[in-house]
This record gives C-alpha cells, structure tokens and sequence, in this order.
DNA sequence: CATGGTGTACCATATAAACTAGTACACGTA
DNA sequence: TACGTGTACTAGTTTATATGGTACACCATG
C-alpha cells in the first residue's frame, strides 16, 4: 500500500483512502481476510497523520468493508452480503443520474452511451478475472 | 425555480445548486438561451446568501453550462460542443468507477449489472423525449 | 440623461469540517 | 514482560463554507 494521496484536493484525505482501499478490495488487489497495513504504519508511509488513518479505517468498518481486531490489525471483510443493498442500490442510481447529465453535455446519443458503459464494464470483469 | 436546498446536508449548498441547474439542463427542464433567476432573486427565493448563488453561477459558467452578460442576467447556454469533451469524458470513467465499486459489494454479476444500466438509461432517455 | 436591475468585486466575520500533535489506555501476541 | 495493535481523548491550527454589507461597472428602459 500504496494509496496515493493528493494533498491539494478538494476531496478529504480520509475520504481518498476510504475510496482507494474499497477500489482495492473491490479489484481484488486484496483478497478477503488478508491483512491490511496498521494504522501507524500506514500513516508513516504515506506522511499523514495516524489518526487520519484511523478516522477512514472506522468508517470502512463501519460500511463493512474490513474488519479491526483489537491487538492484531486490521483484516478485508469477507462480503457481507445483505444489509445495507438498498442504500448501495441508491447509490449507484445517484452516481448513474451524474453519468447521464455529463452524457448530455457531451451530446452522446443513449446506444453511444450504452456502448461506452458497456465497454467500461466489460473492460473492469476483465481486469478482475485475472487478479482474484 | 426551484433548487431544493438541504441546509443539512454534507454537500455544500452552491454545490447542490450546481448539480441541480446542471440536471435541470440537461433534462430540457431549462432551454438553451432560457433566462435563469438572477443571484438577488434566487437567493431570496431560497432564503441563502447571494453570494453563495454568485460562486454557483460562476463555477457554472467557468464548465459551460451557462452564460453570463453583465447588466442584462444569466442564460442557459447552448451546447459548447468541443472544448473540454476529454475532461468530461474522464468525468463519466470516474463515476463508473464507483458504480463498479458499488456492484462489486452488491455482489452484481456483469449481466446483472449492465440490466441494471441499461433500465436506467432507457428511463433517462424516455423522460428526457417527453419534455424538451 | 436618469433610473433600476444586472453580475461582479471587495472586506470582515462566523461556523464547521478536516487535519495535526501528543498522550494514554486496553487488548492480544510473542 | 515487552511489543504492536486499535482506540480514545484533549488541544490546537488550517481550510472551506456561508453570511452580511457595501460598492462598482455595465446594460436596458423611460
């Protein structure tokens, strides 16, 4: 590890690492159960501050995405499954809804949308079928 | 108009008031050409400051989607068409990334997913012929 | 020319969020 | 014991956001 933080965005720190480490596990760069870098350790390689670091572990836990055991570290989840798809369902819808006004001002046409998502998709399973 | 702003919420308020116009656009709520509020008006009309409309208006005209003529008021501006497609178009990768992320924990196979897509983009589009 | 409406540019202030810094504690492993 | 772990707490700084108020340049209209 190895999330690389920009420290002039917009966009909080710990929000950068809460993202970059589910796009991780998401990717299948780190396999269920495996652990992560503790939290001292993480914030001496990447120069921030550990509680920094901490503040993005709890909300991944909280989002069950790993899981933190007092004395040993901090482990990727193994899939939850259940609680909590309705609000991911939504998120997605929200994220689609942002998609389709970009696709506007880029006057795509709805089957030119359709590809390039498609694309993309395929392009991802791709990628993930190869590391897991 | 029509923004509806939650003072509670984590996004700041000329923020939501970007995604807002930017939607309404690109829905055909909002013609090219059309007059928009002026920063005085909207702002009383949703009881914020106006110079929070101000940094709205201005952020949205720096991306294009409107235009701004001074002493006459702010218009919705026709498609641009060009400058900034690129920017636009690693906009809509970046969002699909994190609808891949989202999949992934909803554990959305890849049919699955792009089902999923594809509904939504066909309601888009359907909405988006009855109006403008 | 005078008036009113427009966007814009300031300045100062208040508030909240984010980040840093340092210390301390409880727990598990070796 | 000794060490590494996550966690909690306090205090402080910095930054972004939002407000309040004033002023100016521009344009259209009367």
């Amino acid at each position: 590890m190895w999330p690389r933080i920009d420290p002039r965005s917009d966009i909080p720190i710990y929000q950068q690492i809460i993202q970059q480490i589910k796009e991780a596990v998401a990717k299948g760069l780190i396999a269920p159960g495996e652990k992560l870098p503790s939290v001292r350790e993480l914030a001496g390689r990447i120069a921030i501050n550990p509680n920094t670091i901490a503040k993005a572990y709890q909300e991944l836990e909280r989002e069950g995405v790993i899981e933190t055991l007092r004395g040993r570290g901090t482990f990727a989840a193994a899939l939850s499954s259940g609680v909590g798809d309705e609000m991911k369902r939504r998120s997605i819808e929200g994220f689609m809804e942002k998609i389709l006004v970009e696709a506007h001002y880029l006057q795509l046409g709805k089957e030119e949308l359709l590809t390039m998502l498609q694309s993309m998709v395929e392009e991802w399973y791709k990628k993930k079928g190869e590391s897991p």
